[in-house]
DNA sequence: GTGAAAGCGCTAACAC
DNA sequence: GTGTTAGCGCTTTCAC
């Protein structure tokens, strides 16, 4: 493989000149420019960019903690956030940990020791994982920037889950249901990422009515436990006519289910999803959702964290808003 | 952020010593261990990868070209690849082209730059660009490993898109359809992809039927263009009772239209998507379509890939087979 | 068992 | 304009 020096001799010149011509930073003759020109194309001459930021203690890359690549939600962010890097200068690494607490650390240090400039973590870092990561960040000074809802003083961009709640929570109320049911993500584990639990909760409840709460992690990808909650909610719950789920995958799955059972969407039941994955509207009955603004979701993300890199100050928390979208499920 | 050297002078040791402990080869006095492993936990010393690579001239991440992350056939492909390379100690570097040919050659470019050990290109490298692109890896000296199918002599894992074609040309077949639509990819671009399409129209011909076809972009992922397609095809085609559709999610956008205009499916209209991308079993009707091996073909893709990255002669083609799975669409 | 020194491929002063 | 030199953070002989 060609080094600098290679290109060097074979044009006859310095590395330095060869230097300043891939970096177009020095004025250099018009004949120097032609020589090294055709030396690189000659040797196929790739820079290694690895020792360039090595010399210059600098990264345009910036590390993504992923939970997973193949569920639909971080699939499409991903893309958005791949887009919006690139848009601005800037490269990607991802890591994913596969949905796996203990994955998680693993990921992040690769993405350490690799030296990115910062990174956005998609995942809730529990609080005590978020201590001593954070501890571990201060001091390699890199910055930090979560993509998921985290309750304390925390750089973020996080969509407004307590608004999707609510809306939810309305549509389905505004829709004359009254046996309502809701199926949360991990409660337990990821208390600030609930934000639309609890506040469609809330808002039920302030309303007069109540409401069935069911768990189900939301990061796992795992057909089976999705099945098995949304059989046991249909089982348990034969009365209810109004279903909120926390994702649209859990949502798919529902109105599948109740289609299958002869149970009529929307009239007999109304379902609400969350996220509004790119298959939504491709179901039958399109789905009802909360869509997410996946484009300015990252597009904020990566912006901040550019600033973040800059050692700009930033405001803490960055809520970019959700919207209902009214389909065939409500 | 601290080096080798902070750490070494922290330990009262030098930095020849700390390598050792931190890559565990040569044997250290257990006192220096102690010392070593303290000033690191102290320092929260993170090595630095990109320095070692750039020393140790050998390199354990694998660049991946992908389409992009938002497909879902290929969001579930990035999750097995990264699962079966860290498997094997390595690492993946995924960079996405967003389907334009114009962006491939900067993505390709990235990949080599950052000197992955090889490059697994998830994208047909068409006739022109093939070429130039196998002189340059020749000269870099990089393994490139094709995971879609390639028409001549080239290292590639692929999926048994032939046979492919042949169960569901079959399958339409013996459930008694005469009128067959079949959407296809870019016949133009990627002819050596369409293997599937062939395959299918010759089963057809075969048994003394005819099909229609229409062709749609297998990379693209704009819903417009999509759906376009589908009306067009329900426009032109009212008489057809057996549809196969070249993914899932033109499979999962034709259930929907079906049913929505009121075509009882599968009495009226039978449709076979392929991929049995990870939505497919969960919509209504569950969707028959041809299992990809997801798991096998992201398994010996790496696999070949760290063989050819060792030296290792390798034999061009490993084809995987596709299983046709019945579910309620036909 | 440990340290000194060279060098991976590159850039950034500093000379000329 | 261009070459020389030092050095980014690390590993790896080669001495001791």
């Amino acid at each position: 493989m060609a080094t600098i020096r290679d290109v060097a001799k074979y044009a006859g010149v310095s590395t330095a000149t060869v230097s300043r011509v891939l970096n177009k930073k020095d004025v250099v003759s018009e004949e120097t420019l032609q020589k090294v020109t055709e030396a690189v194309e000659k040797l196929s001459y790739h820079p290694n960019l690895l020792a360039r930021s090595l010399v210059q203690g600098k990264n345009d890359t910036i590390g993504v903690l992923l939970p997973s690549f193949d569920h639909p939600y971080w699939g499409e962010m991903a893309q958005r956030l791949d887009q919006a890097a690139k848009k601005r200068g800037y490269y990607l690494l991802f890591t994913e940990y596969s949905g796996k607490e203990e994955e998680k650390r693993k990921a992040f240090e690769y993405l350490v020791t690799r030296k990115v400039g910062g990174i956005i973590a998609c995942c809730p870092l529990e609080k005590e994982a978020q201590e001593r990561l954070r501890g571990e960040i201060r001091k390699v000074e890199m910055p930090l920037l979560s993509f998921v809802w985290v309750t304390d003083s925390f750089p973020q961009v996080i969509p407004d889950d307590r608004q999707g709640g609510l809306l939810a929570a309305r549509h389905l109320l505004a829709k004359g249901c009254r046996n309502i049911v809701h199926v949360s993500g991990d409660l337990k584990m990821y208390k600030e990422t609930n934000e639309r639990t609890y506040a469609f909760v809330r808002e039920i409840e302030k309303r007069g009515h109540t409401c069935i709460i069911y768990e189900c992690p939301l990061y796992g990808t795992e057909k089976e436990e999705m099945q098995e909650v949304v059989n046991k909610i249909f089982y348990e719950q034969p009365q209810m006519d109004g279903l909120f789920l926390s994702n649209d995958i859990l949502a798919a799955l529902s109105v599948s289910y109740a289609l299958a059972q002869g149970i009529r969407v929307p009239e007999e039941l109304r379902i609400i999803g969350y996220d509004d994955v790119w298959m939504s509207s491709f179901l039958y009955p399109p789905l009802t959702t909360i869509r997410q603004n996946y484009e300015k979701l990252s597009e904020q993300a990566i912006e901040k964290m550019i600033r973040m890199i800059g050692g700009e100050p930033i405001e803490e928390k960055t809520v970019v808003p959700v919207e209902l979208i009214e389909r065939k499920t409500t």
